[in-house]
Order: structure tokens, then C-alpha cells, then sequence
DNA sequence: GGGGAATTGAACCAAATTTTTAATTTGTTA
DNA sequence: TAACAAATTAAAAATTTGGTTCAATTCCCC
């Protein structure tokens, strides 16, 4: 517990402790989120997670219930963060096709800017889900992003500079492709194709704009 | 080991086996192929992959040394199965555009049919590459099919039907990301949209359109 | 000052990997 | 053809690792 960090301990004694079970809970989630986004779910020890923690193993079950348990509230606290980061991200005024740049290159920024939540779904994906299927909390989490896509794909197709066959379901599906892959598989395409200066400051960049080109030319008319 | 299979074995009595150091390997890495593709190289068991094996658990020590080593073999076999099948892609004869849609394709519906290849190449990627930097074997495994790309590109800049600003690597960047996603991430994306159609049959078919129409929109001039 | 919630550290126990043993079969070669 | 090395099996033991729980203590609030 982040207790006796503040004021010099009485050397060696045991200073009392602060009962503070909503900073323990967010403690041990921020360090469970950390630890199975680098391991995975199997792969990360409960140990671990304590030991990074500021406070006991036993908290984890207390709190928790088990590896299983705690592993899906991280995912949906996980989920929650990112979700919050994306309200950031204000797009009024901008004509159709300014607003779509300005998305993709903010859905570029933030995958970017969050590798551990990209882990996590990857580590979903490769458990088929089980997690996520038991959390009422994530359903139907992502139905706003569709609906602002919707909303500048009307707009656009309205003003004759967006084609009128464009599903946003569809264009967000493109949009999240290239911006998850751009995190998820770092490691392997830089390894295979020997390509590491593509992830690096001034690649990362380049691949930006090639993926709002990209987008922009599949719904220009 | 796949030896009494064919003869019905006089009852109860342990017939003869063969040697057979080449298939005992071979279906010990098939199996642990698919196994560790299920769960993860931690979530995978060894005794789990025994047992699928035709073969004892011993025997995986005997050839793999220990679990670690047993992955990355498995994982190099896994990538040079899927290379070997890359092989039936004929291109010759084709317009640059032809060959590019039908390169885009073919990617597509190989990674479709080779998802546990998918989910490996994920696993790599949440282990930071750890054995697949250890791998001899893979790197520069994968110079050809940028080869490919690179003459399709230059086809068509000639031609004038291609832009002449495109960079094969980053074209290809692009195409593996489509496709790779579309497998990896089927999961949590058809569960958080509940888009579940988009991955059967028919949205799949709509799906590579849309990535063929995507690839060919960025590189036509 | 008593009771319930929060917290701790160590102990426990189950599961999983690895090693060992010991016996048997097969292929090869002196 | 005898002999030896490699391949194989089966089972069990050893070991390591890792998830889970117990018993006792501290804190907060009424």
C-alpha cells in the first residue's frame, strides 16, 4: 500500500496502515493490467502482479476472487481508460473529409499511444474471447464510435465529396485494421522484413499519412 | 506412432513397430502446432500435446529438449508450411492491376484458410519475438514476397497505370495488415459490433472486395 | 470498546515440467 | 550373426512452479 511512503517510517517499526480499499483496488488493477498485457493471461503470474503491487497477495483474491476474475476486471477497466481517451477527439466544424483525416490520424495516434490495451486484445482474441463474453460492461461500449463515423460519412456523401456506397461498419473495420496491425505485429514485421526504422519516429509518421490516404481514397467519390 | 493402424492388431498382443524418427517428428510437431496455437505457449500443456501425439510424452524431450524448444520448432515449421503455400500464386501473364488484385486475394484467402498460423504469429508477437529472434531459420524467410510486389510495382509505373510514388514494403505492409486483422481479430471485433456476419461466408466475400477495392484505390495513378 | 471490514505473511496444495528408470524393438555393421 | 547404437514405450518419481487459502492482526466506525 502506498501508506508509509510519505513521511519518514520510525525506522524499522511497523507504522500503521490506511484502510483504503478503492486505491487498493485501482492499484492492483493498474499493476494486473501491466503484467498480463506483457505476459499474457497463462503466462502472467499472479506473483508477479502482487509483488509490483503496493500491497499483498491476498488482496488479489480478497478483492478478486481469482487469476480468472481480477484478469477480467483489468480487461475492463482496460477498456474503460481507452474508451474515455477517446472523447478527447473533437471534430466539429470541420468539413467531411477533414474530419475523416482528423479521425484516422487520432485512431493512429492512440492505438499508437496504447500498447498495453492493443495486448490485451490481442490476448482476447487469442483466448476466443472468454473473458469478454462473460462482461456485460464491454457490450455494445463501441456503438458511439460507429455512430460519429456514421455521422461524417452522411454528411460527406450529402455534400457529393464522399461515395454513397460506404458502410461505416465497414470503413471502421479498414480503419481499425491498419491501426491495431501497425501496433499488434511490430515485433514480427520488423523482424521478418528486416524493417525496424518503419516503426520508429519518422517511419511511424510516413505510416500515418499512408493509412490516411489510404482511407480517404477508398471513400472519395 | 501411426504403425498399428493399418492391420488390425492381434488382439491385445504388442505387434511390431517401425522406426520412424522423421514421422514421429513430423506428427509431434503438427500436434504441438496446434496446441500451442489453441492456448498460448504457456496455456499449453505439455502432457496435452503428448497425448493428441501418437507417440509418448518422452519422446518430445527426446527430440525438442524441453518445452521452449519444442515452440520454436513448431513455429518454424509452421512458417515454412505456410511459405511453401504461397507457392501456388501463378502470376504471369497478368496486367500489373490483374496481378495486384489477384496477389491481394490470394493473401486474403490464405491467411483465411491458416488461421492457427495467425494465432502463432500473434503469440510471437506477445512474447516480443523471443523465438522467433532465436530462429535461424525464419529470417529472410520472407524476402520473396516483396520481390513479387516490387516487379507488379514497377510493371506499372512503367505502364503508367501505378503511381510511381509506392514503396513495395509499405504496400505490402498495407495488404498484410487487412488480411492479417481480418483473421486476428475476428473475435473481439464481432463481439463488440456485434458483426458476427462479417466473417461468415458471404461477408467475407464482401470483405476482400473491400480490401482488393482498398489496395487498388491507393496505387492506381 | 466492540464488531466488521481491510490487510498481512506464511503455509498449503495442485498442477505442470522435467528427469529417471528400465525394458523392448529395430536397424546397422563388424 | 552377434553385437551395438538408436528409437521407442510406459510409468513413475523428482522437482519446480504457481494458484489458492488459513490464522492472526490492524484499522475504522458506531
Amino acid at each position: 500500500m502506498a501508506r508509509d511512503t510519505q513521511e519518514a517510517a520510525p525506522k524499522g517499526r511497523r507504522t500503521g496502515w490506511k484502510q483504503n480499499p478503492e486505491a487498493v483496488r485501482e492499484n492492483i488493477l493498474r499493476v494486473a493490467r501491466e503484467v498480463f498485457s506483457e505476459a499474457g493471461f497463462s503466462g502472467a503470474r499472479v506473483d508477479e502482479i502482487a509483488a509490483r503491487t503496493e500491497t499483498s497477495k491476498r488482496m488479489l483474491y480478497y478483492y478478486f476472487g481469482d487469476k480468472e476474475g481480477l484478469y477480467r476486471h483489468a480487461l475492463e477497466a482496460s477498456y474503460r481508460e481507452v474508451r474515455e481517451g477517446e472523447h478527447e477527439l473533437d471534430l466539429v466544424g470541420l468539413s467531411p473529409d477533414d474530419a475523416l483525416r482528423k479521425l484516422v490520424e487520432f485512431t493512429f495516434d492512440h492505438h499508437r499511444r496504447n500498447p498495453e490495451f492493443i495486448r490485451l486484445v490481442m490476448i482476447e482474441n487469442i483466448h476466443n474471447g472468454a473473458s469478454l463474453a462473460q462482461s456485460k460492461v464491454i457490450k455494445g461500449m463501441n456503438k458511439t464510435a460507429i455512430a460519429g463515423l456514421e455521422d461524417i460519412l452522411a454528411r460527406g456523401r450529402e455534400s457529393g465529396v464522399f461515395r454513397s456506397d460506404i458502410k461505416a461498419l465497414a470503413l471502421h473495420w479498414q480503419i481499425s485494421a491498419l491501426c491495431f496491425y501497425n501496433v499488434s505485429n511490430r515485433i514480427t514485421f520488423s523482424a521478418l522484413f528486416s524493417a525496424a526504422e518503419m516503426f520508429e519516429e519518422e517511419g511511424q509518421i510516413e505510416r500515418r499519412d499512408w493509412v490516411v490516404d489510404a482511407v480517404l481514397r477508398k471513400v472519395l467519390a
